[in-house]
DNA sequence: TTCTTTATTATGCGCAAGCATAATAATAAA
DNA sequence: TTTATTATTATGCTTGCGCATAATAAAGAA
């Protein structure tokens, strides 16, 4: 039992732990007010657009100290659920959820975690001189090599994505030894390369001959695609195209 | 100036308020902690894995109180950057970035952010019996009624995403009853509906005749589709799936 | 040796207090 | 009436303190 509670028990009375909770709002964590936050805007109490109660008037319902209600508003402000500002007020978001967390895949792990028994093959392995667009893509000399890699993810021996990826082999020279049969490229570049940054972008593309070939689809279906640059500090490291196999959606709750 | 920040100066040097920031790493605020935690990740000082000095440690360096240096440190562990537990220390993640934030469009929003004009043009609209799918989807009963709502997004006077929307008129009654000339079914619903949680999903697909005659292309395009199911209080609400324009891209920086 | 008990340690959490700051409202000066 | 000045207010942020808790390490008993 933490001590405010304690305190709490001595002066309100001596068994009333349970009092308390069964009586009153008193709620001693922040993640029970956010909770008790959330379903009072879920519940239409506070309506979206509207202003709630200040920190101080809560901390005084819920019996807890104004820092606590804080903690609790800040986290639900930084989920984009409320909208604070001083002397403002804390706002409901009109449009409360605008964003949605997609896991980008370690295809690996994407794959296992269906259930499904992962093995990776590599279809070719080339150094050579970028192509204008990739050049541009990673912002590259011209005279510099690249790694260019084509491989294909497989779930319980199905095709289930197709990778397309570039690797700056001046910023990770090593990548030209890596064993790409024991570890996936993918996996190789995280481990060797420490943390990295990126855009990720997502789209639609008809399946062209090679995407048809690897994935054992028809020409023309329709992929979903995932696009990727990978930077290291500043430095652009991989450029990875994702076809995955006809069907694939991700998906997220709100 | 803050008042701890009063206090250095006058600990240290009467002027050295330039001099702190020079010669030391005093950080004052979560932020700056945030950030400098943060490069050092991105810079390779620590590295993907590996534990990071404990809260009391960085809050010498950083000439701060613990309290500080953990509201940083929390900020971090919440985008999944930071691993934190108790007694184990506070270690980086080893897959770092497995998280992409994407905005979930208002159309108008997005189109206008995209500094062109937005219009919307309701195609069809009618009250009927759901589908069985859109019974599934929607969890509903066999003789309710919901609308069914299809409308295309333009920007500039293009096509730009065709919208296929179920509605529960259970929860929703009034909607039968909107000027959706006036405004789109997507705003009236964040009006007149209160706070909503649902699903979302993005998937590619084959454009059917229905799609490439209101989108203007061909049968058969790729197209990026989103669907969502959207809640209040738990009750299914409505169902929409946007088809957006071929060549249409999603992205985000990790 | 093996099992149990007892420190130790780093984060998790809450409180009270106080100053900082942005936005607004009230007031005074022009 | 308009403009500048001065409260007022709600959140933002930091501090110092102390207890809670989970995981580990060390010490002791079987």
């Amino acid at each position: 039992m933490r001590k405010h509670n304690n305190k709490k028990t001595v002066v309100n009375c001596t068994f009333s732990r349970y009092l308390i909770v069964m009586t009153s709002k008193s709620l001693n964590s922040w993640h029970e007010i956010q909770d008790e936050v959330l379903s009072r805007i879920q519940a239409g109490i506070w309506k979206p657009g509207t202003i709630i109660p200040t920190e101080n008037d809560l901390a005084r319902e819920f019996e807890c100290s104004r820092a606590t209600v804080s903690r609790a508003l800040n986290a639900l402000s930084a989920d984009g659920l409320l909208d604070r500002r001083r002397k403002g007020g804390t706002k409901v978001n009109l449009n409360p959820v605008r964003k949605a967390t997609l896991p980008i895949p370690v295809i690996r792990e994407e794959v296992e975690g269906r259930g499904c028994t992962y093995r990776s093959l590599v279809i070719e392995k080339e150094k050579r001189k970028p192509s204008p667009a990739i050049r541009a893509q990673l912002s590259l000399d011209a005279d510099c090599f690249v790694m260019h890699v084509k491989s294909l993810h497989m779930a319980d021996n199905q095709p289930y994505a197709f990778e397309d990826r570039w690797v700056n082999l001046d910023v990770v020279p090593d990548f030209e030894q890596a064993d790409l049969t024991k570890i996936s490229a993918n996996e190789w570049l995280l481990q060797n390369s420490g943390f990295s940054a990126g855009d990720v972008a997502f789209y639609a593309l008809n399946a062209g001959q090679q995407e048809a070939e690897n994935l054992g689809c028809r020409e023309g279906e329709a992929l979903f695609v995932l696009e990727r640059i990978t930077q290291v500090n500043g430095k652009a490291i991989t450029f990875v195209r994702l076809f995955y196999r006809p069907g694939h959606r991700i998906s997220t709750t709100l």
